[in-house]
RNA sequence: GGGGCAUUCGUCUAGCGGCUUAGGACACCUCCCUCUCAAGGAGGAGAUCGCGGGUUCGAAUCCCGCAUGCCCUACCA
């Protein structure tokens, strides 16, 4: 890539970042910071009659949360502005009049019904459903008959039976017959431009080198091809991106669950696992790595090895990618980003336990999976009212009563221990099991329990440094207390 | 109905005419490590490269046909 390639993302305001927008944002940006080019956002609001500005602000939330800092946009601006479509009626308006002045496009006046039963009658009888022309068959009396009947005419463009053909950065050489394209509308009767007349003026406008959008826009290509050539303007390089598709490899729909950027946030899933994920959705590097960040990616990425076939997200690979990163941040970076979701899921941490759940978490670090799990992984260490139900340990060697005593014994030990930290508790309770002539892990399972509440945990000796000596004292007394419910009796 | 595109383990993919008994990763299974859970390590199972024809000394790789799938087929974007 030696040119600096002038890109675009153009999402419609949904208020927040479809995943696959989001991937086709990636692929953009990739490209642009690769070639030293620019990363345009704009905004394709045409059709929107509310208010968008909140629905705006979620897809720059989105984009900012992954990463992907636009050069020119909405909100930033840039040379080639406005960048939210609304705002280019007229630059539209202009390009339409040019077409429709040097005969390009021409006024329909035939009604919604005469439209419609052209459709029906190609149907029933089996042929291709296509616009013949009908608007440009109409006799001039027609037309003052239809304007003074009311009928506002929608403007479309006078197709010419000639084949279409581009060159697809991705796909390679795509055609299509000179059947195949009738006259598509590019201006509704308000004078509003459609999609494909909208695109091509503002990318013209825009200079937009490459088009690199989702496979689902290959037909709207051609037609913007033949835009580009009417209105006499050189095209821009267009690469069309493989889907990402469910597991019945459709589309993604709601019925899919989790589509928006947000919903993924929501579930702990770390930004630069999301970039690291979608971008092996149809691009695969040059070696066998697949730990990439944003600015390695940068490095790495090449259009020419993305690849045609349509991906299947696979939330199990995601998962996978998610729990990689997490093992890999440094602990205070991970302290800051699970703190979030370990308040809004209820547990309180003030600035004074920071240090203490940076300690505790770095024990939890290789088992957080999502960052939404922190608080259900670590609330024991936080629960100040831990009441360990003790049947969890489940007697199978010593019954609650011997291990009542034994925790008891435990006890002592942690009282008497001159220094409270891992390598001493774990000398010593060894030591106790061999003197309470129990296995190892016999002992330690129920300490576990007292100490956390329950049988899965970070390593004990190194989770009771962290509680630290009184609160493990605390909840060792609870547990005795337990056990002698459980025998009916004192010990 | 029409058009376009695609088709390698269940999934993401490597492969671009011989180096391939088709490689890696996720998931799965076994074992090791081990105080639990993870993580990690070592193995295993899993793809006659959609099917059928060609071209070639030789094809997952090139060509043709078929099948299947997806996308598009609006005065939506």
């Amino acid at each position: 890539m030696s040119q600096p390639f002038r890109v675009r993302m153009a999402p419609s305001p949904t208020g927040d970042l479809h995943v696959g927008s989001a991937r086709t944002a990636l692929f953009n940006f990739l490209i642009a910071r690769r070639s030293g080019g620019s990363f345009v956002l704009r905004i394709e609001d045409t059709d929107a009659e509310r208010s968008d500005m909140e629905k705006e602000a979620g897809i720059y939330d989105g984009l900012r949360w992954l990463g992907l800092q636009w050069d020119e946009g909405p909100d930033v601006g840039g040379p080639y502005g406005p960048y939210r479509q609304s705002e280019r009626h007229e630059i539209h308006h202009e390009a339409v009049a040019a077409l429709m002045a040097d005969g390009h496009a021409y006024r329909d006046y035939t009604t919604a019904e005469e439209r419609a039963a052209e459709r029906e009658g190609q149907r029933e009888r089996g042929e291709p459903q296509r616009y013949s022309g009908l608007g440009r068959r109409l006799t001039n009396a027609q037309i003052d008959e239809r304007k003074a009947a009311g009928v506002v005419p929608a403007v479309r463009y006078r197709s010419e039976p000639d084949a279409v053909t581009f060159d697809d950065l991705v796909l390679g050489s795509i055609t299509v017959g000179p059947d195949d394209i009738d006259d598509f509308v590019i201006a509704r009767g308000d004078g509003s431009a459609l999609y494909n007349m909208a695109v091509v003026v503002d990318d013209h406008h825009m200079q937009i080198s490459h088009v690199i959008r989702g496979k689902d826009h290959v037909s709207n290509t051609f037609r913007q091809v033949l835009l580009y050539e009417a209105l006499d303007w050189a095209p821009p390089r267009f690469g069309h991106l493989p889907l990402v598709v469910n597991e019945r490899r459709q589309k993604f729909s709601k019925r899919d669950g989790a589509q928006w950027l947000g919903d993924y946030r929501a579930q702990g899933y770390l930004p630069e696992v999301l970039c690291n994920f979608l971008i092996f959705l149809g691009w695969a590097p040059v070696d066998e790595r697949e730990i990439f960040s944003l600015d390695e990616l940068v490095q790495e990425f090449s259009l020419q090895r993305v690849n045609r076939a349509d991906a299947v997200f696979d939330t199990q690979r995601l998962d996978h990618f998610n729990g990689v990163w997490i093992r890999g941040l440094d602990i205070d970076d991970l302290a800051a980003r699970a703190l979030p979701y370990a308040a809004a899921d209820g547990l309180t941490i003030g600035p004074a336990d920071h240090d203490y759940f940076a300690a505790a978490l770095a024990l939890e670090q290789e088992r957080l999976s999502h960052l939404n799990k922190t608080a259900e992984l670590m609330d024991f260490f936080f629960d100040q009212d831990l009441n360990p139900d003790m049947r969890q340990a489940k007697f199978t060697k010593h019954d609650p009563s011997e291990t009542a005593q034994a925790l008891v014994r435990v006890s002592e030990l942690i009282a008497q221990a001159e220094s409270y930290d891992d390598a001493t508790l774990e000398q010593q309770m060894r030591e106790l099991a061999g003197q309470l002539g129990w296995k190892a892990g016999d002992l330690f399972m129920p300490v576990r329990v007292a100490v956390t509440g329950r049988r899965a945990t970070p390593p004990l000796f190194a989770t009771m440094e962290v509680l630290g000596r009184d609160r493990c004292q605390v909840r060792i007394q609870r547990a005795v207390k337990n056990l002698a419910a459980l025998t009916g009796g004192s010990i």
